[in-house]
RNA sequence: GGCGUCGUACCCAAGUGGUCUAAGGGAGCAGUUUGCAAAACUGUCAUUCAUCGGUUCGAAUCCGAUCGACGCCUCCA
């Protein structure tokens, strides 16, 4: 089966192949080290999460490389704000951001390279554009890229720079650019920087934003690779100006599809630290509100739409991973045999070849659950049957990641729950309601089922 | 000014020329189950796809206009 991807360069859907056959590179944007990543950032690295774990499900070996970027204006900023070395504010920044991914379980990268570990790396690129007349050296010492050099300038933005109407920001920066729009490889240092630079040819200073990417994933993907992934503010500068430093300087094709994720609004307005709406993860889950059904929060909208986030919709999306769990558990009571799939479980897989079509794939396993809970309430399940339905959600699940796994309930819990069956069964229900009071005042639980008794979480 | 996206039930959200009298989730309602409660499970829930025209044997899907929401045009996932 063909997947296919929307590749935000060509502006179309287009048949995915790698440039080795079976395996895939890609290099995810990471984050800017100087504050805590929000809801809004994860949204976009649970897309790459579940197009990284797609990709390996259907059997490619991943080459996963996200940076982590610890030098620019607002980490410098912060770093002399607080009085504090760059390395302390980056630091401890990196270490949320590690922590939140793994909370979200979220696959780490096989490489998470840091931009001033790669400061070497980023000399020699803007040496070669130098050499090559793609950059030029300004009198304070800083290095420019030259658009004009670069035909194909403006191809992933569809902008057109010759007829452009000049905002104000780029009129009022600084004059010594040949070209307004030309973009900074090299700054020079400045008194407000204080501590902060590097050495290099043209002086001290400290590399622009966007060559770090480039650099990196040259060094560990090679010049050319599969995906590059981000959000759509990504798109320009930042994504245009990578390929124009990359093709520039090696000459070769550079990425072959870049994917982009939507924004994530909280309700209507867009998330702004002015406005105060920042939601952090470890906020989220502070809240009550599970990994998982943040997780589905974020996936059940396609990743190129933008998705109105709030709390009710997490409430909604734990209800539903409430469901798939609820027929896990379900099936798990059953005696299986064999290890084939259901039919549609290819409905699922075409589903999210095309364009990791998430929504339409959840939309495809709550069909199925709906339908094999039908055969189990009439006791017509074969053990085959049930053995296909727990291959089904569990490989959907390598995906999605929505099974509770850290289920365990602690003992003076479990001790409540054994004590308050003992009542039931010898039908003390005083006592049992009671218990059962206990327990959910300690934010647990318990339900009476069929199967026994389930307790779980608030 | 330029480039581009979107408008589907009470809410969220797939579908982009026929299988659509439109998937799936949540809410509501009804039923099954149950010591009770809760949960679970089932059923039900859009002849209609912002509006108006057009193309077509056939349109939510294509084209045009209108209305509305939004993004980008060097801070940003």
């Amino acid at each position: 089966m063909d997947i296919q991807f929307y590749n935000t360069l060509t502006r179309k859907k287009e048949k995915f192949i790698p440039v080795i056959d079976g395996k895939v590179s890609m290099y995810t944007c990471g984050p800017t080290a100087y504050n805590q990543a929000h809801i809004g950032n994860f949204r976009t690295f649970l897309f790459e999460d579940v197009l990284k774990r797609f990709l390996m499900l259907v059997g490619y070996e991943i080459n996963h490389v996200m940076n982590i970027t610890d030098v620019d204006d607002k980490t410098i900023k912060k770093a002399n704000n607080e009085n504090i070395s760059l390395k302390e504010l980056t630091d401890k920044y990196t270490k949320i951001f590690m922590e939140d991914l793994e909370t979200l379980n979220i696959l780490p990268a096989d490489i998470f390279p840091i931009a001033t570990e790669h400061v070497d790396d980023m000399i020699v690129m803007i040496k070669s554009l130098i050499d090559k007349d793609h950059a030029y050296i300004t009198d304070d010492g800083s290095v420019y890229f030259s658009i004009k050099t670069f035909e194909e300038y403006g191809k992933l933005t569809n902008l057109d720079f010759d007829n452009q109407i000049q905002s104000e920001r780029v009129a009022a920066d600084e004059y010594s650019k040949e070209t307004p729009q030309d973009f900074a490889l090299w700054k020079s240092w400045k008194d407000e920087d204080g501590e902060i630079g590097w050495d290099s040819p043209w002086g001290k200073g400290r590399p622009g934003w966007h060559i770090e990417c480039s650099a990196m994933s040259i060094k560990y993907l090679g010049d050319h690779f599969d995906i590059h992934c981000g959000g759509v503010d990504n798109i320009f500068p930042h994504h245009e100006n990578e390929i124009a430093q990359s093709r520039c300087s090696f000459g070769s094709p550079f990425v072959n599809v870049w994917m982009h994720s939507e924004h994530l609004n909280l309700e209507d307005e867009k998330m702004s630290k002015t406005l105060g709406n920042i939601l952090s993860v470890p906020s989220l889950v502070k809240k009550g509100y599970t990994p998982e059904s943040i997780r589905f929060a974020l996936i059940s909208s396609h990743y190129r739409t933008k998705i109105a986030f709030s709390e009710t919709k997490l409430t909604e999306s734990k209800k539903a991973v409430h469901r798939i769990n609820e027929v896990y558990d379900r099936l798990k009571t059953l005696q299986k045999t064999g290890t084939s799939l259901p039919n549609e479980y290819e409905d699922f897989v075409a589903a999210l070849s095309d364009d990791l079509n998430t929504p339409k794939a959840l939309g495809i396993l709550f069909s199925y659950i709906k339908k094999i809970n039908k055969k189990m309430d009439i006791s017509s399940f074969s053990e085959k049957e049930t053995a296909m339905s727990i291959h089904f959600i569990e490989n959907a699940d390598k995906i999605f990641s929505l099974l509770t796994h850290d289920g365990r309930i602690p003992e003076d819990i479990s001790a409540l729950v054994l004590k308050r069956d003992k009542a039931r069964k010898s039908k003390d229900w005083q006592l049992s309601d009671k218990i059962r009071e206990k327990i959910n005042q300690k934010g647990w639980i318990v339900e009476d089922s069929s199967d026994g008794t389930k307790c779980y979480k608030a």
